[in-house]
DNA sequence: ATGCTCCACCCAATCGTTTGCGCCAATCGT
DNA sequence: ACGATTGGCGCAAACGATTGGGTGGAGCAT
């Protein structure tokens, strides 16, 4: 079909029937429907059987140049190499293709520098909108002028100054599992809080520890530890919890990955999931379930952010006013979490 | 600086300094070194000053029309949510990035409907060439007429006709572990093989179970039991192999996320890992070490994979003679493999 | 003075599309 | 029968960059 002289253009099509590349153009922009009023229907007819049957695809490099409009969105996230991240990606590509858009998705391993160089890239692009998954609380990288001329939305993580952004509601997710906790009388109990500048890690803590001072439990700040957002990063603060003096009958990780540190943590201290201590992580990542002791987790709905981020991008692009969206979490309770003991219990 | 009036054109350059568009293009295009022949050394230094004064980036759409190269190249995976899979990404990207390549990334989840409409996509966005992460081992869609116009290599998995390919040695990951689960002393061992379209999967069973038959134990099909590459495959597949009569003591799950679905099913039954069953997974995946029961693996190099795959692709855009690259895997041995235990145990 | 070589630039075509405008013929109204 | 519509297309100018081919003048040797 494809076969004869290089890529077939619109031009191609205009000589092999005698017409002008404007008429081509038009009808195959035009609407399906029988009548826009490119041309004559028979017109219309040998266009469109031509254009397909050679196998006509626009030069999108072309059209781009043209109409200044790039159908590109790009893409930030720390590490697609996490699957909460990996996972809402999915979502932004589904929309995306949906919507017909391409994306460059790039990773910034949380790094400032990077963010602001991979910024100018995708803007280099010449993208029409992008979408940021690794904003830091401060919004630092978000300041770079050169964002002025281009819109985005926030995915993930939501930023101090309130830009648009598609999150789970953390902090009612923090709640949730406060709530958890408190309902099976656990008193002493310690958040593995991750990173300090992203604001699922901090919005859950804080959804978690204020419902617990509400209860009349305050979390005492050495109870709640900072940390990467990796199994290491877990397992490192869940060690330091644990081996206080007066170690806590529960923890909170904010994500499952770290949870499944703290798991690590828990083993080389001969502390059980369950009986020991009571461990809860955030995601509900596939994983969860399928730990030898369940892990209760927060369902968060991420392929769903990422849908919603590509909607809302696309209306920013379209300059329409826009709002911040929160999405419900829901607790998942499994064997890990299960009523305190104790301090006699070894 | 680049506030005035609109995007920053070759034109827009040329016409402050009184130059000719040409002249500015051969300046910026020449080597930064102090002699090209583009211009007199005076004109050179204005030139690139105002330039980067405005922050000049030319537009890719112009390039890549003008040049025929859009220096992007797209990516297949079935689905970047798995960690395997979007840690060979992150090699791409990193690679991509540092020869000044972006990337279309996009998930087919092995649906080979899905494959072909994501390769006439990103063939439509002009790419110079593509990584294909997601081939059946038949090659199907990569007999797509629409390829053979533009370059790409295979990476993770690779292809029976022996198209160019990085992927890992998983034929000799598989003989490692049977070597090691031999020298442990099991006899009666079985195979969680994933799908049987994927190399990944068929190289490290055959891998396996021929390193077995040399030994004079061959492992019988009922043994090896084909499953999605998630837990909840790995979950099903191994709760057949484990309620069988005759019960393996040792199991080989293809990838670790399968291992930790078979890990589940081993609780369930109430066996206990590296007691009652040895198990293995593969890939190595950062959970791997963490779980409560540490899980012995094979480490495959994974970033590396991606990195190579982009020189090589890069290497066939140029023209140049290619050859498939394996890389050599590692056995990670852990607690979750141990010595065989008599039939006797519950 | 003449012819040559270089240097430092400029010219203009081109990549493939889109789109405002204009032209010609057929049709219509009266 | 004649001016006014209108349908059906063609024209040409963009969009922003690259690149083969000039061109004019300075510098040099003869």
């Amino acid at each position: 079909m494809a076969g004869d002289g290089g890529p077939v253009t619109l031009r191609g099509i205009a000589e092999r029937l005698g017409l002008h590349v404007s008429t081509v153009s038009r009808v195959l922009n035009g609407p399906t429907g029988e009548q826009g009023r490119a041309a004559s229907a028979e017109t219309v007819r040998r266009i469109r059987d031509l254009a397909d049957e050679l196998g006509y695809r626009p030069n999108p490099h072309a059209t781009s140049l043209r109409t200044r409009r790039s159908n590109l969105v790009g893409v930030l996230f720390p590490r697609l190499s996490e699957i909460v991240v990996a996972t809402i990606y999915e979502g932004v590509e589904e929309e995306a293709t949906a919507q017909g858009l391409s994306t460059f998705v790039t990773n910034t391993h949380d790094d400032p520098a990077t963010q602001r160089e991979r910024i100018a890239m995708v803007l280099g692009r010449r993208v029409d909108g992008l979408i940021i998954g690794d904003a830091h609380l401060d919004g630092a990288a978000l300041a770079d002028p050169a964002l002025d001329s281009t819109p985005f939305v926030l995915v993930n993580r939501r930023v101090e100054s309130g830009h648009p952004a598609v999150t789970c509601d953390d902090y009612q997710g923090g709640r949730l599992l406060a709530e958890h906790f408190l309902s099976l009388g656990h008193r002493r109990v310690a958040v593995v809080a991750g990173e300090p500048f992203a604001s699922t890690g901090t919005d859950r803590t804080t959804g978690f520890t204020d419902r617990y001072r509400e209860a009349g439990l305050p979390v005492p700040a050495h109870r709640v530890r900072h940390c990467s957002f990796d199994t290491a990063g877990g397992r490192r603060a869940a060690l330091e919890l644990l081996t206080d003096a007066d170690r806590p009958t529960a923890v909170f990780a904010v994500n499952d990955l770290a949870a499944i540190g703290a798991m690590g943590a828990a083993r080389d201290l001969g502390l059980r999931l369950g009986e020991h201590l009571a461990l809860a992580g955030f995601n509900d990542t596939p994983l969860a379930a399928e730990l030898p002791v369940p892990l209760t987790s927060v369902r968060s709905p991420m392929a769903e952010q990422g849908r919603r981020a590509v909607r809302l991008l696309l209306r920013r692009i379209a300059g329409e006013p826009v709002a911040s969206q929160t999405l419900p979490p829901q607790l998942m309770a499994r064997a890990s979490t299960g009523a305190p003991v104790g301090p006699d219990l070894r």
